[in-house]
RNA sequence: CGGGGUGUAGCGCAGCCUGGUAGCGCGCUUGCUUUGGGAGCAAGAUGUCGGGAGUUCGAAUCUCUCCACCCCGACCA
């Protein structure tokens, strides 16, 4: 490609609204620019990068066996009637009417087509497996989308959909999904880790995440270094501590804390480590109040409150219901002498905790040498409700936790029946039974990939892409393309030498001042580079540098064209 | 939705406090010079100062209101 007939449109300067290193790097690339918040315009370079991206998931799909096929984005209400999401799914969901008023959805997700489908289609179990996928265009009214295209509203995902005739065939698919995906994030370059997953909204059992490993991810993954032992820390198990609790050794104290209303500023005042006090979070379970309980130094983990008995749904208590259950503001909040009916729920940890910090319930004051038992009742129910940290011993027993953080940009999950039975998709098995699909469902965020990618691979000049998602393999770079005919000769000669093999050069024959077409051809991080100028042709050499080579390596024509083709063909 | 912030040329910003001719850098156009790391000189074009209402002789500037966007917290590929 002659970038004088191809649209270049790179910034020097990054729009103010951009934050995150890699969203100002794709739209000063021209990669994408944005026409709404979460919604953006792939540009031609982009565009050529998401290609990538999907051909090389189109072709592992089809090689593990999957169909592909393409749905509609616009979907009847109807069908999400059948599936009770037109319920719960809530604003995200995006809902539009027709002429006649009829109501739809833009779809953010395609499991109820798909079962329709199958529905209509599959009869027998003699039909059975079979998975579907396509790439497409989905529509997530985010409640607040950022970083770009990371979290947009409008994206591109794979999404597949197996079906099963029992259980057994959908873990042998899944395991063949998870062995898929694990192959496409190799083969894209990425840095990534599967780990396992909380199921969420979509329903169903089994579950793994895939993330693209960057510390800017939103996502925080314990891990274990010395076993296989992953998973998102929403989902990670903090154990119970191996030593039982202490005896009490001091008298509980009352201690005036003005002003003090963070475990960390009352630890700090009362020179105790943070990790001998205790944090009371006050929360709504309908019209219940409930207290929980976490060590200082540790966060309450939202998704494990959601799953203890009687807790889900749950939301945070504003400051007059704290007013109104224990009488004190919150910032000195704690166990000692709640009402009778008062669920305290305390994590694992906290529990197994004695002569503690704790807030006094009363404005402007703590309480120090705290015991359950002696001092307060024992909690109501005790708990594993905080996220893990570094150093938590790893839940399968084999050393201790790492955290990292990660992008998730694909998802497994078996959904079973959940979606078959609602909508009565039910096939014909050996002895003449219909019986409900089990299925399995598999995403990919295309899109963010390509985001992530970005994230994960960039230096001070700009995007590093990885080869196999690059949107041209080769730069070539002439110098006085205009006024040196020997320039324009051998760079000519060379463009046609390179395109002959196969290989995607972007040929900058803008005739541009030399510093201008280096930086745009680092900025947009195409990972090879050849430097055609007088200087060099004197030498009869030309120049090649790799994205990350510091440095450039003069090689004879023939030796460069030679590298070139043995890596990239 | 709650909290904080920003809207001025295509992009990045100043001007606003203290009302009085709409500015700077980059980019863009034309010409000349230049040509190995985002050129120099000269000449130019481009604005409903986010919208509306108000105060005032006069509003980018003060007041009210609406809107959009961004950042921090509840969602997910």
């Amino acid at each position: 490609m002659r970038a004088s007939r191809y649209f270049l449109a790179t910034l020097k300067e990054a729009p103010a609204d951009a934050e995150l290193t890699s969203h100002k790097l794709m739209v000063r690339a021209g990669l994408i620019r944005r026409l709404a918040g979460g919604i953006y315009t792939w540009m031609p370079m982009g565009l050529r990068v998401t290609r990538k991206v999907e051909a090389i998931v189109r072709e592992e799909m089809n090689r593990a066996g999957a169909i592909e096929l393409f749905m509609p984005a616009v979907q009847p209400a109807e069908l999400w009637q059948e599936s009770g999401r037109w319920q719960q799914y809530g604003p995200e969901l995006l809902r539009v009417r027709d002429r006649h008023d009829r109501e739809f959805c833009i779809g953010p997700t395609h499991e109820e087509v798909i079962t329709d489908i199958a529905r209509r289609e599959i009869r027998s179990y003699r039909q059975l497996p079979v998975h579907f996928y396509q790439i497409q265009t989905k529509f997530r009214d985010e409640i607040r989308p950022r970083f770009g295209v990371m979290r947009g509203r409008e994206f591109t995902m794979k999404d597949g959909y197996s079906f099963h005739a029992n259980y057994g065939d959908l873990q042998r698919e899944y395991q063949n999904m998870y062995d898929t995906y694990s192959r496409i994030f190799s083969r894209l370059g990425l840095k990534f880790r599967a780990v396992a997953a909380d199921p969420g909204s979509i329903g169903g059992t089994g579950s793994h995440e895939f993330h693209v490993l960057a510390d800017s991810g939103e996502d925080a993954i314990a891990y274990c270094p010395s076993s296989d032992y992953a998973a998102n820390v929403e989902l990670a198990e903090a154990p119970a501590p191996n030593a039982s609790r202490g005896l009490p050794r001091e008298a509980m104290q009352k201690v005036p804390t003005p002003g003090q209303t963070r475990c960390e500023e009352v630890a700090e005042m009362l020179g105790v480590p943070l990790k001998s006090t205790v944090k009371a979070i006050a929360v709504m379970h309908g019209k219940e109040f409930a207290l929980l309980l976490v060590r200082g130094d540790h966060a309450l983990n939202e998704i494990k409150v959601q799953k203890i008995q009687a807790m889900d749904p749950f939301r945070f208590a504003n400051d007059s219901e704290i007013l109104e259950h224990l009488g004190c503001k919150p910032g000195y909040i704690g166990p000692m002498g709640v009402r009778a009916g008062i669920r305290v729920v305390a994590d694992r940890t906290v529990a197994a905790m004695s002569d503690f910090v704790c807030g006094a319930n009363e404005e402007g004051f703590h309480l120090r040498g705290v015991n359950f038992g002696r001092d307060c009742p024992e909690p109501v129910q005790i708990a594993d409700i905080r996220k893990v940290v570094a150093g938590d011993p790893s839940p399968d027993g084999n050393g201790v936790l790492e955290i990292q953080r990660g992008i998730e940009v694909g998802h497994v999950f078996q959904l079973r029946t959940k979606y078959s039975q609602v909508m009565k998709a039910t096939f014909l098995d050996e002895t003449g039974n219909a019986r409900p699909f089990e299925m399995g469902c598999y995403g990919i965020g295309i899109t963010r990939i390509v985001g992530a990618a970005v994230e994960q691979n960039h230096d001070e000049r700009g995007i590093v892409f990885p080869e196999s998602i690059a949107p041209f393999q080769v730069a070539l770079v002439p110098i006085g393309y205009a006024k040196s005919a020997a320039v324009r000769d051998a760079a000519d000669t060379l463009y046609g030498e390179l395109t002959a093999s196969g290989i995607e050069v972007l040929f900058d024959d803008r005739d541009e001042r030399p510093g201008v077409m280096l930086a745009d051809m680092e900025l947009i991080g195409i990972p090879h580079r050849l430097v055609v100028g007088e200087r060099s042709l004197k030498e009869g050499v030309v120049e090649y540098q790799a994205r990350r080579d510091s440095k450039a390596e003069k090689l004879e024509k023939a030796e460069a064209l030679a590298r070139l083709r043995s890596r990239l063909c």
